[in-house]
RNA sequence: UGGCUCAUGGUGUAACUGGUAACACGUCUGGUUUUGGUCCAGAAGAGUCUAGGUUCGAGCCCUAGUGAGCCAACCA
């Protein structure tokens, strides 16, 4: 079902590897991938990407895809994050085919692990964790190897076993892969495979004590999965050497071993996507939990009202090559309007009000005019809105004074008052302090919309929206904004990436008008209020709270 | 005194086994429009990091530079 094919658009380089391991090594069955989070954070739009790869290839070839926890390290990882995972990718409208885990090949791993330290290739070492670490030098100097390094198999087996049997306290000792302490490449250095951690795991609990490393378990989970192809993100290619090092010393049969490949990591400016200090910025309370509309998560831009079609068409058309990159935050905003524009009710809200008074309307007059729900789709019909002599419209769509560029209303120009009349601006009155209070305008009473009259057709320059004085809700509005003031916050590894957020990130409007009808909305709906954004309903409980997801694309250079 | 990877308009991605750069976003014009939205039409903007080489011909191949990223957690 890949659109790409009937599109015939450009393959992306795993694409072309796929396709040439068909054409090869593989067979059309033989192909499987997997997606594997280590549940120690919520997703967000970079992960969006990687699952949009794996999953697209899994729909592309007809292919199963394996939702794989990596939960090999029981200090960071808990259920919460098992479960807002699970949902996330539901969301975003992909099934996996086994729900699997690390911490299930446990076993299989520990057998391993004694497989090598039985053919010689792994070893038991009593150092800390400093020695260890200075021991293996730098890039640039080859490390020494441990004084351990060529004990015994019996006691490599014994301690180990001992290890795993709580004999030692965690720091005591390590199982490292047997390797080249000279290696170019500091993964080959004799890897840690195991260590000892006082923790209980989420799922085996306290089992073991000894728990493996991410390079002793994640390649062996791809072999143990059968799968094809362990796509990755850039950072690991360094550990491309020790993965393959690993299997081949496991690999004992006719099966499938897995190839990993990498590309580069999805970057937005003006956002982070570090786990790391997306935590932070939960735990810090600079957000509203891992949700807030602010945050890249998934769960973020769900609550802020960004609908998984957008992230899905943002991810097709960010591409996947693997050259570093910051994607322009407008893309994800174009796309997110996209969608919206076709599937959002629209909806008249007066943000920040203002009164009208329409002179030559009849005092007690009241009318139901006819809407559309939206203009995209027919099919979403239409509503009736009150209309009356007194009215609300947005303080900025009056100006007293203005050049030729200005559409809106003034004393003495005529604008079109959405879905009723034309008026023409008469008079304003103001307080003391020089601010408009109200305004004074008069109407065309044979202009209504949709009645055909010839007065009905008449042109004019501008329309703005507006709400019945006598029949409106109040509801509160939550205005977003990029959650940094600066394209790369952390781009500058000096500074602490906090400083560049922005204060002005959440704005709440307490006091909006909108129409009555607004009291029907629903949590699954998308909105657009019209002239002004599109919303999500974040809270019906007493009052109707909306989170502006993203503006009108804005065209008009309101410079001055 | 290391290894690996990358280098195409402002941004991102293309260009099949070499035949003088395409698509999307953004920007700018104009048109339509009862949302300064949508939609439609069009424009500007790179000669593909640099220097050599191979070739009738190179963004694609080779060499050497330059620049950027990653690697020195008992994180993933």
């Amino acid at each position: 079902m890949s659109e790409n094919d009937s599109l015939g658009k450009n393959e992306n380089f795993l694409e072309q590897i796929i396709k040439d391991d068909l054409g090869n090594s593989h067979s059309q069955n033989q192909l499987r991938f997997r997606f594997p989070p280590e549940p120690n954070g919520y997703l967000h739009i970079g992960h969006a990407k990687s699952i949009y790869i794996n999953f697209g290839f899994g729909q592309q070839f007809s292919s199963p895809v394996n939702l794989r926890f990596d939960d090999t390290n029981p200090e960071k990882e808990s259920i919460e994050y098992i479960n807002s995972i699970k949902n996330d990718i539901r969301w975003l409208g992909y099934s996996w085919d086994k729900e699997c885990y690390a911490s299930d090949y446990f076993d299989q791993l520990y057998e391993w692990a004694e497989g090598l330290i039985k053919k010689g290739k792994a070893y038991v070492d009593d150092q800390n964790q400093e020695t260890i670490s200075d021991q293996r030098g730098i890039p640039t100097i080859p490390g020494k190897e441990s004084p351990f390094r060529d004990r015994d198999v019996d006691t490599n087996l014994d301690l180990f076993r001992k290890m795993k049997d709580n004999y030692f306290k965690p720091g005591d000792c390590v199982l490292r892969a047997k390797i080249d302490m000279s290696s170019p490449n500091m993964h080959m250095r004799d890897p840690i495979m195991y260590r000892i951690i006082d923790h209980e795991h989420h799922r085996t609990k306290d089992n073991w004590v000894i728990y493996p490393t991410y390079d002793w378990a994640h390649g062996q989970s791809d072999y143990i999965e059968n799968i094809s192809h362990s796509f990755c993100t850039l950072e690991f290619e360094v550990h491309r050497e020790l993965y393959d090092w690993f299997i081949s010393n496991i690999y004992d049969e006719k099966k499938i071993i897995p190839k990993q490949r990498e590309f580069a990591r999805l970057n937005i400016s003006y956002t982070i996507m570090s786990k790391r200090k997306l935590l932070e910025l939960v735990e810090s309370n600079e957000v509203d939990g891992w949700d807030d509309p602010r945050m890249p998560t998934i769960s973020g831009m769900r609550r802020r009202g960004i609908p998984p079609a957008a992230i899905i068409s943002f991810c097709e058309k960010v591409g996947v090559a693997k050259r570093e990159n910051i994607i322009d935050f407008a893309l994800l905003d174009y796309c997110t309007r996209e969608v919206l524009n076709k599937k959002a009710y629209r909806l008249m809200v007066v943000i920040d009000p203002v009164e009208l008074e329409i002179l030559n309307y009849p005092d007690e007059k009241n009318e139901l005019l006819k809407a559309e729900n939206n203009p995209e789709d027919e099919s979403y019909g239409h509503r009736e809105i009150s209309f009356s002599k007194n009215l609300y419209i947005e303080r900025d769509d009056f100006k007293e004074e203005f050049n030729r560029k200005y559409f809106r209303l003034s004393i003495g120009k005529e604008v079109r008052l959405k879905n009723a009349y034309i008026i023409k601006g008469e008079r304003v009155e103001k307080n003391d302090s020089g601010e408009i209070i109200k305004i004074y305008c008069t109407y065309d009473p044979k202009s209504k919309s949709g009645s055909g009259t010839e007065e009905s057709l008449r042109k004019v320059k501008g329309t703005i929206h507006w709400i019945d004085k006598n029949n409106y809700e109040k509801i509160s509005v939550n205005n977003y904004d990029r959650l940094f003031k600066v394209e790369a916050p952390d781009g500058n590894k000096d500074d602490d990436f906090k400083t560049y957020l922005n204060e002005n990130s959440f704005v709440q409007v307490k006091n909006a008008y909108a129409e009555s009808n607004i009291r029907d909305s629903k949590k699954e709906n998308y909105y657009q209020f019209q002239r002004n954004g599109y919303y999500k309903l974040e809270s019906n409980n007493k009052e109707l709270t909306f989170n502006r997801t993203v503006t009108l694309r804005d065209t008009w250079k309101s410079k001055s």
